[in-house]
DNA sequence: GCCAAAATCGTAACGTGTTACGATTTTGGT
DNA sequence: ACCAAAATCGTAACACGTTACGATTTTGGC
């Protein structure tokens, strides 16, 4: 009658489904394995398929793309949401400037490796779908974020006449800026931390109540001296201006 | 004796240069052609040196690389400091949303092109030294927007105590993410120009003096309520919030 | 006009990401 | 144990960016 209770759910539990989450956690692994080693350079599809074992046509079969592997090495390595909760601050600002520290702990943690990984990501030779990271993954990192904002509002430190969906974006745009430039080597990593978190504070500050407005110039000040403490990075030039 | 004066200055009016010239400017022109026809793809080595009916080897004479061609492209399209001189407007921050307008009217003006370009910039398949523009043309506009700030700051609306060279870096990583965005397709054309001007009008409001947060609050809602009109975006979703 | 230098030309080659496709192995159901 | 389906394997092929190098053309100085 039945040998095996057939799993027809989102966890397939079969030899079948087994293996390819094997072979699959091999290649990310021989894929973060040689960027570590060298640096990007050198990962090639080829060189990555001998590493994991595998045939060439298996990456692409199982993720479809290089980017699509670096990609999944990129969420492999991070469990945010985890570490996130053992968060134990005052006040919701100070909450929020501690998730980014925790948040850019993973950069400046392995510089090498994640800035390949930017570099690699920044790479779109065709015409797909493009994205920075996995739908979900954003879904869930923005949730957190957005919690984050809106706690802090709800607590009186900011504005509720500023959308926080606002505010949130400019806050992923400086993100997303300022990792571009570290990833091009045009500021140096000592500096991306204080510098998203000026960028965070500058743009909170600007939608801040006034309860809000004395916590925020803290920060501002802090970061600021943490910036200038450290000296100029590797060269001062902004990222295009225009 | 001299049948011709030797210019050995920085302007080489030689046949020679004059000859090299107008093969880079040919080599320019196709690169340009080729990306507003087919929109980036199709614009490869060999059939850009066909059209501009030179070598395969000649390109990377004059230019070095793909990278390089590509970039001088951006900057051949854009004279921003000449038509910047004809802004009048009341205040300095006014005039510094008006630089905004007029910056950004460019890739809202020809958005294919300049996603193609962008995307292009960001393809770095080499370990070169990176860039997103050219020095030169970095310092110029970097100079141009310091001037803006510094014109806002001792008009009194912004602060003294907080360093302009930070809120201009801040700027420019919000300008760098979310073309990187927009060049991604993460964000629609429409939003590209007053998302920006909202995050610049954040981050300056952030580092405002009491005479300037009423104004930056006007162009704060302003760019809200523009986005509002807009709608949604192809996708909401933010840009890589970790 | 002549010669050396400089630039371009023509072309082959390398390694890359990606795709296609038949042969081979592994798996799940019976 | 068998069979059909599914996945991988092995490999050839394509277009691409880039480099190398000798042959060819063009230029500037005398």
């Amino acid at each position: 009658m039945s040998g095996t209770i057939r799993a027809t759910g989102a966890g397939e539990t079969g030899r079948r489904e087994q293996a390819k989450a094997e072979r699959r956690q091999r290649i990310i692994g021989a894929a973060r394995d040689l960027i570590r080693e060298t640096g990007d350079t050198n990962l090639s599809m080829r060189t990555l398929a001998e590493r994991a074992e595998v045939s060439l046509s298996t990456p692409y079969n199982l993720f479809g793309s290089k980017r699509a592997v670096v990609l999944a090495v990129l969420e492999d390595e991070r469990d945010f949401a985890e570490r996130f909760r053992r968060l134990e601050v005052k006040n919701s600002v100070e909450r929020l400037f501690a998730a980014h520290h925790l948040a850019y702990s993973y950069y400046t943690g392995d510089p090498a490796l994640y800035r390949a990984l930017w570099r690699a990501l920044l790479n779109t030779n065709g015409d797909d779908d493009l994205g920075l990271a996995t739908p979900e993954r954003l879904a869930q990192t923005r949730a957190i974020w957005l919690n984050l904002v809106q706690a802090a509002a709800d607590d009186g430190y900011l504005r509720r006449d500023i959308a926080m969906d606002h505010v949130l974006q400019t806050m992923a745009y400086i993100t997303g800026g300022t990792l571009l430039s570290w990833a091009m080597g045009s500021i140096d990593t000592k500096r991306l931390s204080p510098t998203v978190a000026l960028g965070y504070a500058l743009c909170l500050k600007g939608a801040a109540a006034p309860k809000g407005i004395g916590v925020l110039d803290e920060f501002i000040a802090k970061f600021q001296s943490e910036l200038d403490a450290i000296g100029p990075g590797l060269s001062d030039r902004a990222p295009e201006t225009l």
